[in-house]
DNA sequence: ATTTATATTATTGTCGACAATCTTAAAATT
DNA sequence: AATTTTAAGATTGTCGACAATAATATAAAT
């Protein structure tokens, strides 16, 4: 009877899986340091696994990018310059105009609604003044074309791209006190998700992708997050 | 002195590393059945490594979409129904489209010439009647632009489509005896790489993606390369 | 004969131990 | 004192063994 007594919490069936997913929900709380080497037998005896177990889900995460793994020497927490903010914005753009693409003809009343409720849900988390909540109700938001459209490769592909951002969202949040996203933000998303000019959304996108990303480098002006050595 | 940054991706340091490029390419001959299962045990001693050490290598294929892992049961061959194609394609044509708008401006002689290069080599497999060699030298030709663009996250995404990519090709090749690329299929690509209108060039990328998926499924539909059970 | 139940076998999941490598500290040399 | 060498310790890489689960074969029941 080695079975873990952890709380029987939703996920996967393997300890492996469940592994992962605390770990990646470590990560993304935001205790720990940009750079920072997870060491193997620490975070194994912390997680209450053995190391096989334990680095299997560490090999998951370094795909995704949240863990970089260098032979011999460790695997490290990811750092943020601003290099990497560019290019985790820019390729998140031409994502997610091609799940717009996609889905644009499936959309209906249902998930219509879906969209809209996703998008209460996130302004629930901002008058209640809860930061975390904000920043994974604004995923969920984003997610919403990302599943509709029905392409798997696509949504695998935000799956992977999506703990990164959720990871700079936490770094920014811990070390700014608060910056999670406005109240009206989306506004014009849902509007013209809801509409019917595809080429209009398409440009939002740009945009409001682009107004992100000036948001996070004048943050990174002021205060860095990290940098590599 | 350490030699860690950006080592050439040839073959890892490490076991795990070599197992997974050895499995990768065991796969990518196209001697597996698709759908099959692979035991862990059979295939270890086949590589001649632990169990351990080739499920993180594992991981890693199921991770890129070449496997696929269902807890206690097993990892199993990839499969490819139309679907499946289609969506390989589509997505490859989003990402390539990104990467020609990345790398546009970054053209010079140097990297233009380098193109040539790729499409020389691709001519030559096609003459020299190697269709094995020629869809490497496809897929190489086709890195081209991922390269340039200098996008990290881009270039790990092609990374990662790229095999499931040469798995199609190689079933392909296995199942219709020959089958690779036609000698002037990139000669626009190619014109149209070197010219000046980035647009002319991303419409082309369309019309070359979509008459690969039309080959492709004309193919599937005189025989199935596999079918999901 | 078919179906259900049970036992057996095979395979995957997880673990702890040892080997290879890196890191750090101390010693030796200049 | 600074640099190189060497030794000690810590950490990762790899392995084989056992436990938990699934697949298969056998027996029992209808």
């Amino acid at each position: 009877m080695t079975r873990q007594a952890s709380s029987a919490e939703k996920s996967g069936d393997t300890l492996k899986d469940r592994t992962l997913e605390r770990l990646q929900k470590l990560i993304l709380t935001g205790d720990l340091e940009p750079g920072a080497k997870l060491l193997e037998t620490q975070v194994a005896t912390q997680l209450d696994v053995s190391r096989a177990t334990l680095r299997e889900a560490m090999v998951q995460l370094s795909e995704i990018g949240l863990l970089a793994y260098i032979p011999f020497r460790g695997t490290f927490l990811r750092t943020l310059d601003p290099v990497d903010l560019d290019e985790i914005y820019s390729f998140r753009t031409g994502l997610e105009k091609m799940a717009f693409q996609f889905c644009w003809d499936k959309r209906d009343l249902i998930s219509l609604a879906d969209l809209q409720m996703r998008n209460n849900r996130l302004c629930d988390c901002i008058s209640d003044n809860d930061p975390y909540g904000a920043i994974m109700a604004e995923m969920h938001l984003h997610s919403w074309c990302y599943e509709l459209s029905g392409h798997t490769l696509l949504l695998q592909s935000w799956g992977r791209l999506k703990p990164n951002l959720q990871f700079y969202f936490a770094m920014h949040q811990k070390a700014h006190g608060r910056g999670g996203p406005l109240r009206e933000s989306h506004d014009q998303y849902l509007q013209l998700a809801q509409g019917n000019s595809l080429d209009a959304m398409l440009n939002h996108l740009e945009d409001h992708m682009r107004q992100g990303l000036e948001n996070t480098m004048r943050f990174l002006k002021e205060r860095n997050v990290s940098q590599n050595a």
